[in-house]
RNA sequence: GGCGCUAUCGUCUAACGGUUAGGACAGAGCCCUCUCAAGGCUUAAAUACGAGUUCGAUUCUCGUUAGCGCUACCA
């Protein structure tokens, strides 16, 4: 069992193509295959290194993972003497009808497009002589014209697939400049790298007639197919970076704080689900759950608006899983963070993990730690103005120094001491004991809200307890 | 224009031809509570439209409408 992610570098790493090579990894690994990242760099003009990086970074950070990696740059060679072969067949025909020229009548009121006029029946006397001559053409596949011969295949998501292959215009294969096309190019290392089953966005589903054609005329066998519905903006519309901004890029989710198996998990919800009303998954939950089966033929939107860029689903999800997941294992993507953000490298790793899992089940994201958790690993923080207003009644600030001192004589600074000695302070000054604990939580944090002061307490520690009630 | 794919709450989705059409997010309310979350409970919210087949249709068939995809010497 052999899969392929094959993106093209043309733009940064969609959340789209996110998807295509997580379900293509999915189905690796749950059927203990190979993954093939395979960079689809035929169009020379559009490629960019830039975007090359961007997608590696979007990889990257996914954290997956791959098991080959190809680029098609680098075998040209074989694309080009896949074709030959086609054409030596007599599978492909020169068309010399230049650039641009059939363009204009293509297609459009008075149906399809199917091949340029002439350049089909051309003899092989001729088109050798023209060749020779140094005339520029392209090779087109010689699409089968008899009257009822149909193209078929099957696709895992959406059964049997078949077109009238009068429907199939003749398309190219090779570019006048030599260079193969992207069909050409895929369909050529698909076979020699011999992948199995073929995962790729819905919009290729009336491409893969051609592809079925190719595989044949070169001699192979088709592999199986797998469309994917397409993720689209709330509007219907295809996502595009120009109409939709950073939400389309994953790099976006990366930087908004969001944990990568949180994510994967997102996305595998758009357009699949387990058939068990789970929701949230772990990577190996998602492995052993993945089937064809679950994958749904309707595109799925992306709910976000510009108010919110980012999909509430995903963010309840990110949350989920930040207060479930092993302490161990969120603790250095908080430690790198705060280290990302300009903190000093926190405390030692004891007292850090407490840290991190008390706050961690008031926080949606990462980037909560080193703002809205600010004060537990620094002291230069500021107290919020909701935070100020439970500082402000009358008498709080005192009570809080006298609590401040009373804390000094405590033989064991513990949660459990800490809070009947608070409560003990306000029976005797006759207030509630709500008003010391908001007041120190404001003081201790900077926030209004946040986790059970006495967790605060031991969490920032008797120093800086001390310290922070002494100021307030 | 041609060919194809698709259509269930606002969003993601579930439902051997028989269910009070289920779950989740987001919304509203209540409980819990030191705040805020979380959690628990409750509530509002959908089968695009029209025919047909059937005792019975969200489910099968046809049509309409809408959306999307392909229709390049882009991928």
């Amino acid at each position: 069992m052999r899969v392929r992610f094959a993106p093209s570098p043309t733009g940064y790493l969609h959340i789209g193509s996110a998807r295509t090579f997580i379900f293509n990894w999915l189905y690796a690994r749950h059927h203990g295959g190979t993954m093939i990242l395979r960079i689809d760099d035929t169009d020379l003009e559009r490629n960019t290194q830039q975007s090359l990086d961007s997608i590696f970074e979007g990889l990257k950070w996914l954290g997956l993972g791959w098991d080959e990696q190809y680029r098609q740059s680098d075998r040209l060679d074989l694309h080009r003497q896949m074709a030959n072969a086609i054409f030596e067949k007599g599978k492909a025909y020169r068309d010399f009808t230049p650039a641009h020229a059939a363009g204009d009548d293509k297609g459009h009121s008075d149906g399809p497009w199917l091949f340029n006029a002439g350049m089909r029946e051309l003899s092989p006397e001729e088109s050798d002589r023209r060749a020779a001559a140094g005339e520029p053409f392209v090779l087109r596949f010689r699409v089968p014209r008899e009257a009822g011969t149909s193209v078929s295949f099957e696709d895992h998501v959406f059964g049997t697939q078949t077109r009238q292959s009068a429907d199939i215009e003749d398309f190219a294969l090779l570019r006048s400049n030599g260079m193969p096309t992207y069909h050409m190019a895929s369909c050529a290392d698909d076979l020699d790298l011999k992948i199995t089953d073929i995962i790729r966005g819905q919009d290729h589903l009336s491409n893969t007639f051609k592809h079925v054609l190719i595989f044949e005329a070169a001699g192979g066998n088709a592999p199986k197919f797998a469309h994917l519905p397409l993720l689209t903006a709330p509007d219907g519309a295809k996502l595009s970076k120009r109409k939709h901004g950073p939400v389309v890029s994953v790099t976006t989710y990366r930087d908004a704080g969001f944990l990568p198996a949180a994510y994967v998990n997102f996305l595998c919800l758009l357009g699949w689900n387990p058939k068990d009303n789970r929701e949230q998954m772990s990577i190996p939950e998602l492995i052993e759950a993945f089937k064809f089966e679950g994958v749904n033929r309707a595109n799925a939107v992306v709910n976000f608006s510009e108010e919110d860029p980012i999909d509430p689903k995903a963010l309840w999800l990110n949350s989920q899983h930040l207060r479930t997941m092993a302490v161990s294992e969120l603790a250095p993507l908080v430690k790198a963070q705060l280290i990302t953000s300009g903190f000093e490298i926190p405390d030692d790793d004891a007292v850090f993990l407490q840290k991190v899992d008390i706050i961690r089940s008031r926080f949606s994201t990462l980037v909560d730690f080193p703002t809205r958790g600010r004060a537990y690993f620094s002291d230069h923080f500021e107290i919020q103005p909701e935070a100020m207003e439970k500082l402000n009644p009358p008498g709080a600030r005192e009570l809080l120094h006298e609590l401040g001192e009373r804390l000094l004589l405590l033989e064991e600074f513990s949660e459990t001491n800490i809070e009947a000695e608070l409560r003990k302070l306000a029976m005797e000054r006759q207030v509630k004991a709500g008003l010391i604990i908001n007041a120190a939580r404001a003081a201790l944090s900077g926030q209004p809200v946040g986790p059970s002061v006495f967790h605060v307490f031991t969490a920032v520690g008797r120093q800086r307890v001390l310290h922070r009630l002494r100021n307030a």
